[in-house]
DNA sequence: TGGGGATTT
């Protein structure tokens, strides 16, 4: 790996570290900072003192990287250099470069706040400012204040990005290692379109006729567009006239393609063809495909975004920041010169596109990471002080602080409890780890450990009810439970339970539209959930998943644990109709989603309250995934929430 | 009665 142009900068990146606790890399892509900075700092010596940890923000990251890693030091994964991911642990007392998660890293520190084992921690990919990044930011900025023994922290950052990390960092030093891509020409349009569908399908055809070869990546927002560009780009072409250019392969790629569909990017196009990949954004940082040397830029992106004030979480096309257009741009350079094709003007690159994405902390509900936080103990900490590189908002940080109050994770002083400590323990939202807790006083911990475990899962586990699904299945819709009228938690619940009864078989899943890989997952958060729940459950066999199975049941307990956990989350019907007004100290008025089983009574109207999982805008307000409670489970709730005094809870 | 960008413990 000498032709790594990061190789020619070890003497200066080695000398930096060595005279202070904290360096800023800016390495642009292709520059090898992933796989060599580790490498280094072990030939200087200081995997003798500890081990070498480079976080990544993704799963795949960490194996793929620590898989190279190995290779180049020659030795077998898991010994001498390894990697440790949710679920999986392959690492030895042998370890000494160990890639993982920031995830898992968070993790780690909730049991060793001192992270002694490391000598360096290396957080990579930080500009992509996930929110476990951000978090570990903030940590790792108290720890090489206070931490006795001598630790090194080494932060990669995109360009735009480093001055302000080092600025974070009391201005400690920046470098720069330039990365191994190719120039790319960029070219702007003159105006904003007033369809990027129809000006990407121009601009690709455009290319086809007149480029040589080399494939075309193009960037839209969502599977909508993708899936109406893959069908027009599909039918100009044919339309071609036959030897006027060369073949063409459209292919679709967005995260909710099942995965045989999504590998067939990496496989490459016959002799003589172009491919084009209508893409999202998993085509910036997830996947890598090979042979691209055009890329069509939207500018766009959806982004999910919490409102602190309402509580509720919408999906928006926003612009693309600098950094992710020039990531876009950049994936044209990596086998040869190319080009990228933005449908917007300069002037809007330079004017309105932010520097850096907006940080997922400043998007998110936060009662999950102020909970890790107070789990801590860190001493002499505000949590509203508490230093990020880009503080949430006071709103989103009390509204956070409210939620966890509610759910009896803090006491009125903003004190962590003993339920809250246990809650933070559990890798759940707080609602979920605070069911699971009353669950098992209850004698439910089973099902309960079920819904978690199902409602952590990715999105889309059931099937659509759309027209074009309908059309494509090969059965008429099968029925699979219906929650018995209290929800979908229930209905959740029933549905793993049948698979349980069915031996956990795929065949079953398949035969239901069930999403295979998400079930699977599911299998496995319980299995985890379960380990930690056995440590503190009262009866051993308690989280056996098919112990709670006997005939008709009102589901009483675990709609009680529920009613508990969410108490941040309750909704009363209007006297009259079916809409809701939610119960926090944020009235809303919310509908249930048109997706849940719930039932109404003979009157057609729904219970007179019930608990959420998320408030979602869409084209209206609803709730998803809601289950009916009992007005005497709610009351008490109600009483608390009168007493809240925010200004306390901090 | 309606719609799922990407991650992660």
């Amino acid at each position: 790996m000498a032709n790594l142009p990061i190789v020619q900068f070890e003497k200066k990146i080695i000398e930096t570290v060595e005279q202070n606790p904290v360096v800023v890399i800016i390495g642009e892509t292709g520059s090898g900072k992933s796989t060599q900075l580790s490498q280094m700092l072990h030939r200087k010596g200081y995997t003798d003192s500890g081990i070498v940890a480079v976080t990544q923000p993704r799963r795949v990251a960490a194996v793929s990287v620590s898989r190279r890693v190995a290779q180049e030091l020659g030795v077998r994964l898991g010994e001498e250099v390894g990697y440790a991911i949710r679920f999986e642990d392959r690492t030895s007392e042998r370890t000494q470069i160990k890639y993982l998660t920031d995830g898992v890293l968070l993790r780690e520190s909730l049991s060793n706040p001192e992270l002694n084992q490391y000598s360096v921690i290396i957080l990579d990919e930080a500009h992509e400012r996930s929110l476990n990044t951000d978090i570990l930011l903030g940590l790792m900025k108290r720890l090489v204040g206070s931490r006795a023994s001598n630790l090194k922290v080494l932060i990669t950052s995109a360009t735009l990005d480093g001055e302000k990390v080092s600025k974070f960092f009391s201005d400690c030093p920046l470098l720069t290692v330039p990365g191994k891509l190719f120039p790319v020409e960029i070219f702007y349009s003159k105006e904003r379109p007033t369809s990027y569908v129809e000006s990407s399908l121009k601009t690709a055809l455009d290319i086809h006729v007149r480029e040589p070869e080399g494939d075309v990546l193009i960037f839209m927002t969502g599977q909508d567009d993708i899936e109406k560009l893959v069908l027009k780009l599909e039918d100009k072409v044919r339309s071609l006239e036959e030897g006027s250019c060369m073949d063409a392969i459209i292919l679709p790629l967005h995260g909710s393609l099942p995965p045989e569909m999504q590998v067939r990017v990496f496989s490459p196009p016959p002799p003589n063809c172009r491919r084009f990949i209508v893409a999202t954004n998993i085509a910036e940082t997830s996947l890598t495909v090979d042979g691209v040397v055009y890329v069509i830029d939207s500018g766009y992106v959806k982004q999910r975004q919490y409102n602190p004030a309402t509580g509720m979480y919408s999906l928006d096309v926003v612009q693309v920041s600098k950094v992710q257009a020039n990531q876009r741009a950049g994936r044209a350079g990596r086998t040869r010169p190319g080009k990228c094709y933005r449908l917007y003007p300069s002037r809007v690159y330079n004017d309105e596109f932010l520097d850096v994405t907006v940080p997922e902390i400043q998007r998110s509900s936060l009662a999950g990471t102020v909970l890790y936080l107070k789990s801590l103990d860190l001493p002499d900490i505000d949590i509203l002080k508490f230093d990020f590189l880009d503080p949430p908002s006071t709103e989103s940080l009390e509204d956070a602080l409210k939620q966890l109050y509610l759910i009896d994770a803090i006491d009125e002083n903003g004190s962590i409890t003993s339920v809250g400590r246990t809650m933070a323990e559990l890798p759940l939202e707080p609602s979920l780890s605070r069911t699971l807790i009353e669950a098992n006083e209850y004698g439910c911990l089973s099902q309960a450990l079920t819904v978690a475990a199902m409602l952590s899962a990715e999105t889309n586990l059931l099937p659509n009810r759309s027209k074009s699904n309908e059309k494509k299945r090969k059965h008429p819709p099968l029925d699979l439970p219906d929650g018995s009228g209290f929800g979908d938690h229930i209905q959740l619940l029933q549905i793993f339970e049948c698979w349980d009864e069915n031996d956990y078989d795929i065949g079953w899943c398949k035969y239901y539209d069930l999403q295979v890989r998400g079930m699977l997952f599911v299998k496995e958060v319980r299995k985890q959930l379960s380990q930690i729940m056995q440590k503190i459950a009262k009866g051993s066999s308690d989280v056996q998943a098919n112990q709670s199975r006997k005939g008709h049941q009102n589901y009483r307990n675990l709609r009680k644990a529920l009613c508990i956990g969410y108490a941040s989350q309750l909704a009363e019907r209007m006297r009259h109709h079916n809409g809701y007004r939610t119960l926090g100290f944020k009235s809303q008025l919310v509908q249930v989603h048109p997706s849940s089983v719930l039932q109404p009574d003979d009157d057609g109207l729904y219970g007179s309250y019930v608990v959420y999982h998320e408030l979602i805008s869409t084209s209206r307000p609803y709730m998803r995934n809601v289950c009916a409670v009992e007005r005497q489970w709610v009351m008490p709730i109600l009483d608390k929430l009168e007493k809240l005094n925010v200004s306390k809870l901090r």
